[in-house]
DNA sequence: CAGTTTACGTCAGCCTTGTTGACATTCCAA
DNA sequence: TTGGAATGTCAACAAGGCTGACGTAAACTG
C-alpha cells in the first residue's frame, strides 16, 4: 500500500500524479479547503444558536422541497434522533414546515418556510461566493477536474444522491 | 448574489460554469465527497478509542516531525484546551512522543513513536487507497484541476499553511 | 535584575452533534 | 387483522468543539 515508488510508466501514460506525495497533497488540500468551505456558513450560523447541522438540512430541504424525513436521513448520513433534534427547532423556530404525506400520511414533507428560505439564501450566498472566486481563480477546465475527482471519491450511495440531486434538477 | 443569470460570456471566455447551479454542484460535491474522504480512517478508528481529531494530529505529526504544539494548534485550527486532550491520550498511549526543547525549552516537539507511525500508516493506507482510486479514474489533468480549485477555496493562512507543507517537504 | 510575554498544561463547565436503545403511534399492505 | 414500515420521542452517553481561569517554567526586554 505505502508504495513510494509510484512514479512508473505504463501503457505510454505517466503515473507521477499517483505517487504517495501526490495523494498526500490531495488530502491535504481535502483538509484545508474544507474548513474554509465551512467557514462563511459557520460564521453566520454561530450568531443564531444554529450549527452546522442546520445548514445541512436547510440545504437540501431547498433542494429537494417536499422530500421527506427518510429521504433527507439518506442523504445526511445520521441517525433519525440527530436529524429529529435539528428539524424539531427548526419546525418550532418557523423556518421549516413539516406537512403530513396525503398519499402515505405516516411521511413527512418538509418545505422551508419564507424565513426559511431568507436563512437558506443567506447562507448559500456566502458559500457560493467562495466557490465563485475559487471557480473564477482556477477556470472552467479546473473546475471540471475538481468534480471528477470528486465525484470518484465518493461512496457508491453518496454519488448516486449526488448525481441524483445534480441531474434531477436541470 | 444570487445570480442564476450568469450565462454571460465576455472577453471571450465562457462564464456557464459560474452559474448557481454550477456552483451548488460544487457546493454538494465538496458535502458528498468529503464524507467518503473520512469514511475509511474513520472506520478504522472506531474500533479504537479514538476518533477523527486523533487522525489529524496524527497526520500531521507525521508530516512534521518534531513540530510543537503551538505549530500543530496553528495547523489544525482548534484549541489548545481540545489539542490537548487528544495529545495527551496518544501521548499516554504510546503512539506520540513529546520532546522539551533544546533551544527554548518552553517548547515541546512531538513526534510518532514506532506504534504512532504503525497507526498513521494504516489510517493513511486506507485513505491514500480511495485518493488513488478517485485519482486513476479521473486522470491526470482532472487532479491538476482539483488541486487548483482546493487550493482557491482555502483561507489564506490555511493556503500558507498548505503551500508550506506541500513544497516544504519535496 | 524585575517585569512581561510566551508556551504549555490543566481544571471546570458548556454546547453541538453524533451515537444506541427502548417504546409509542400511525398506517399501509399482505 | 396482523406484521412491518415510517415517524417521533425520551433517555443516556460520548466525542470534540468552545470559553474562562489559573499555574508553571522559560524566554525576552527594558
Amino acid at each position: 500500500m505505502s508504495d513510494s515508488r509510484a512514479a512508473q510508466v505504463y501503457g505510454g501514460e505517466s503515473l507521477l500524479f499517483l505517487t504517495d506525495e501526490q495523494l498526500r497533497q490531495g488530502i491535504e488540500a481535502m483538509f484545508f479547503a474544507y474548513r474554509g468551505f465551512t467557514a462563511d456558513p459557520d460564521r453566520i450560523l454561530a450568531d443564531m444558536s444554529y450549527g452546522r447541522a442546520h445548514h445541512r438540512a436547510i440545504h437540501f430541504i431547498n433542494r429537494a422541497p417536499g422530500t421527506t424525513v427518510n429521504n433527507l436521513l439518506a442523504i445526511l448520513g445520521v441517525t433519525k434522533q440527530s436529524l429529529n433534534r435539528v428539524l424539531r427547532t427548526l419546525i418550532a423556530d418557523g423556518l421549516v414546515e413539516s406537512r403530513v404525506g396525503k398519499l402515505d400520511k405516516r411521511e413527512r414533507h418538509l418545505h422551508l418556510t419564507e424565513a426559511g428560505q431568507a436563512l437558506e439564501a443567506q447562507l448559500s450566498d456566502a458559500q457560493r461566493a467562495r466557490m465563485r472566486t475559487a471557480y473564477k481563480e482556477a477556470g472552467p477546465e479546473a473546475v471540471a477536474g475538481f468534480k471528477q475527482v470528486l465525484e470518484a471519491m465518493m461512496d457508491a450511495d453518496m454519488r448516486r444522491a449526488y448525481v441524483k440531486l445534480r441531474d434531477g434538477t436541470p
